[in-house]
DNA sequence: AGCAGGGGAGAACGAGCGTTCTCCACAGGG
DNA sequence: CCCTGTGGAGAACGCTCGTTCTCCCCTGCT
């Protein structure tokens, strides 16, 4: 098997476990069992567990947010795309085997003992942030108001992964929804 | 040592380390020595480590939750009330020590393997949330709202965690105070 | 054919930690 | 003064898991 390929199966696996179960309840052998990459060749491709679970994150924040702006670049009107952050979010929310955010489960699980996780979810999390920024900007909305839809958004993500329902992204819209008619 | 004392005693431990490193980083013995109530006492007190996380969270929840009441309880503006709530919370985040969420924190690192610790997060959103629908309802404004606070002040938690700053408070305060304007 | 080396399977190692056990000091009652 | 039992200190046990090592196969080159 060629390294490339055995790096995408462990990554595969690794996506799926880690957010699947939590980073801590997955041991590197249960990486191997589903990835078929042996531990020999996941120890060559990550040196350790905590620089997989780096790519895990990295490769998922490439993917995601790919995901939701290909989305978002479907309507065109400026503030229709804003809100079709919310309507993504629900979409996402309301997927099987959704647990909500990888960034924030990974940051509460290893936050404190592990400072490159951390500083991963803090860029995952800044990249959003901007990202919102940039749709506020070219809807001709002040500046302020991405901040406030990145904390609804966030708070969506959050209530939606400890509750299980795709409720909050609704709820969210409409908040957005009401502060974009009054900015 | 009395074991009412032993007790209070064990949970002040469990609260400083289980807050300030995460549940999992820190061990029994951890307990034991920044308590120093016994490991004997301990497992007579609380069979098993999972039983001391869900009195640790008990017993913040009921502290949180009355600082807060206490807080909101001395404007009396009801919709000042509600702004209180995420004034409240900047205080919050701004103690030296703040993490982040305790509740959040614990839901993402134990909430995929322990029920019954999911289980208390989901309670004590809950009751944070219907709280806030009580201020809505007391201002006389749509009981919607309610939902859309609660995700604001969710995000600022999860973000002032990320992020380490307090301004998340002053952004969800300031869109409340929007969305009660035009409530 | 012989051989060097990369890779797989899985045992082994070592550390951490939840939990229990051993041993001892000591207080209180006869 | 002895006996009983409660509690503390800390060793011990058992398990998990990250990481490494051993052994062997197989491929490809000479």
């Amino acid at each position: 098997m060629d390294s490339a390929v055995a790096r995408e199966r462990a990554l595969d696996a690794a996506e799926e476990l880690f957010y699947g179960r939590g980073v801590q309840a997955v041991g590197m052998d249960d990486v191997r069992g589903t990835s078929g990459v042996s531990l020999k060749r996941l120890y060559q491709l990550f040196p350790a567990k905590e620089q997989l679970v780096e790519a895990y994150l990295e490769r998922r924040d490439a993917r995601w947010r790919g995901e939701l702006a290909a989305y978002v670049e479907r309507r065109e009107e400026p503030r229709e795309r804003i809100l079709a952050v919310f309507d993504w979010l629900g979409g996402w929310f309301g997927e099987p085997g959704f647990r909500g955010c990888a960034w924030l489960n990974a940051y509460g699980e290893l936050g404190a003992t592990s400072a490159r996780v951390a500083a991963r979810v803090r860029t995952h999390k800044r990249a959003f942030r901007e990202y919102l920024a940039s749709l506020v900007a070219a809807a001709g909305l002040p500046g302020a108001l991405a901040g406030q839809l990145f904390l609804l958004a966030e708070g969506a993500m959050v209530t939606a992964g400890v509750t299980g329902s795709a409720e909050p992204a609704a709820e969210a819209r409409e908040a957005a929804r009401r502060l974009l008619d009054t900015g």
